[in-house]
RNA sequence: GUGGGUGUAGCUCAGCGGUUAGAGCACUUGACUGUGGCUCAAGGGGCCGGGGGUUCAAUUCCCCUCAUCCACCCCA
């Protein structure tokens, strides 16, 4: 049997609903905030992705699909949106003289890791990016957006985590910064921790070792940031501040590309498990000039949407545990027809067609199945009503038509059928 | 890529070195000769993930493999 492969799952018709909130949730508070849609391919050359991410970096050397298509090009499924969005905006000339461009997306996303909680190789995400402004008023507005979002889902339990990695210059300072903290207690740290410290030095503030630990507690690092970069951060929190968002400064936190610059943030959500990260963004000042546009400044965020699914259907993640969103129904039809006596099809069949001429959703079933049978099937649906065809009614050319819910039934004639429920009016 | 858990009916899971592998839910039929939800009864469904080994005998024990889940690395 040929099955889904690794990592990669079918959404099927119980949980598009709640895919369908979450997405359209998020068109409502993005278009409040002036943001349009865009849709990108999700096939790229590869060294767009090489470029923008970085060729040192994991996503890039271990988990990107890359292949070459029957021309001999490097293609590569994208593992995130937001390089191929300044691609986009640079081919079509989408950037505002002197204005913003503000722009959503969602979609599939591929990275060829190790599935887990909250993680698949296929995975889909939704973002933002507001490209042309460097002002420390659009990150704290993006930032609060995100908020916004998550709190119109009905989703609690979240944390923002904010720091700023600075300018190009500073981001080496910084790291050179951290390394010098570091470098006394270099013999002390796990051996995961000494190659962090080439690698990656603020990931030894994530090492899970008791002993790593400990040290990275105690290690103080002064601020590598520029006076620029320092003032940028300090507006940025003070605009969060107006905004009356509640953050975590730490400086911890860095994003595994190498595209962001200046701020940085994070939400985590609490019953996620290890993947907690619902929510990533930041700067990324220099993408644009290095994508071969014009020196433009930008940020932008992106959530995962298979982890915000997950908060959604757990009630303690839920403002309004009560109206959990865990598992909606598929939708249900209106009618169905249950037909008693296997020579009235042809006449169940014309009225099934008539209903649904008069976009009045109905079912019928084509199985010969016992009367029995047939309302158990609409019980079963959720149809509100079941019109009842037998033989001893029909000779008059009536019909019964039974209201499921109240459990009553009359005959009618079948004539009317069509324009009865036209007058009831039914909605979904 | 590394580590651990789990693979038995459509779903959730029992089970045991030994007749014909079970339960609940779901499904079909009947009690109710033309009417859903409750009840009761009957019935259909299983390469016990795959391969190899030990044994008189393996779904059960051992090895390998695949799948899956969780965690690590890393990340949304």
């Amino acid at each position: 049997m040929i099955k889904a492969l690794r990592g990669t799952k079918d959404i099927l018709p119980d949980e598009i609903t709640l895919w369908d909130y979450i997405e359209n949730t998020g068109r409502d508070i993005f278009n409040i905030y002036g943001y349009n849609e865009i849709r990108t391919p999700v096939i790229e050359e590869a060294s767009l992705f090489i470029r923008s991410i970085g060729d040192a970096t994991d996503i890039v050397q271990k988990e990107m699909y890359v292949f070459s298509d029957r021309g001999g090009r490097n293609i590569a499924l994208r593992p995130e949106a937001t390089a191929s969005i300044v691609r986009a905006c640079i081919e079509n000339s989408l950037f505002h003289a002197g204005g913003v461009t503000k722009l959503f997306y969602t979609g599939p996303m591929f990275r060829a890791e190790r599935p887990q909680q909250g993680r698949q190789r296929q995975f889909y995400q939704i973002g933002v990016e507001a490209i042309g402004s460097d002002s420390p008023f659009i990150d704290a507005e993006v930032i609060a957006m995100a908020i916004k979002f998550l709190e119109k889902l009905g989703i609690k339990k979240f944390h923002i985590k904010v720091n700023s990695l600075g300018c190009q210059k500073d981001k080496a300072s910084v790291m050179e910064k951290h390394k010098e903290s570091f470098r006394p207690h270099l013999e002390k740290l796990c051996a995961d921790c000494k190659g962090r410290f080439e690698k990656n030095v603020l990931r030894i503030f994530d090492c899970k070792k008791d002993s790593c630990k400990v040290i990275a507690e105690n290690v103080k690092t002064e601020s590598a940031l520029c006076g620029d970069c320092a003032e940028h951060f300090k507006q940025v929190k003070h605009g969060l501040d107006l905004l009356g968002v509640k953050y975590i400064e730490d400086h911890r936190i860095v994003r595994g590309l190498d595209y962001y610059t200046k701020t940085v943030f994070e939400i985590t959500q609490e019953d996620l498990g290890a993947k907690d990260a619902i929510c990533a963004g930041g700067r990324y000042n220099n993408l644009v000039k290095e994508l071969g546009g014009k020196d433009t400044p930008a940020i932008g965020f992106a959530f995962g949407i298979e982890r915000l699914a997950l908060a959604l259907a757990k009630p303690s993640s839920l403002a309004c545990p009560e109206r959990s969103r865990g598992k909606p129904r598929a939708s249900s039809p209106n009618v169905f027809i249950a037909v008693a006596g296997e020579r009235l099809y042809n006449e169940a069949f014309r009225l099934l067609n008539d209903l649904r001429k008069a976009e009045i959703s109905s079912e019928m079933d084509y199985e010969s199945k016992s009367l029995k049978a047939q309302m158990r099937r609409a019980e079963k649906i959720g149809a509100k009503f079941a019109v009842i065809m037998g033989e001893e009614e029909f000779k008059k050319g009536k019909v019964i038509l039974r209201d499921m819910e109240k459990h009553s039934q009359e005959e009618m004639d079948l004539k009317d059928i069509v324009m009865k429920f036209k007058k009831v009016g039914i909605v979904l």
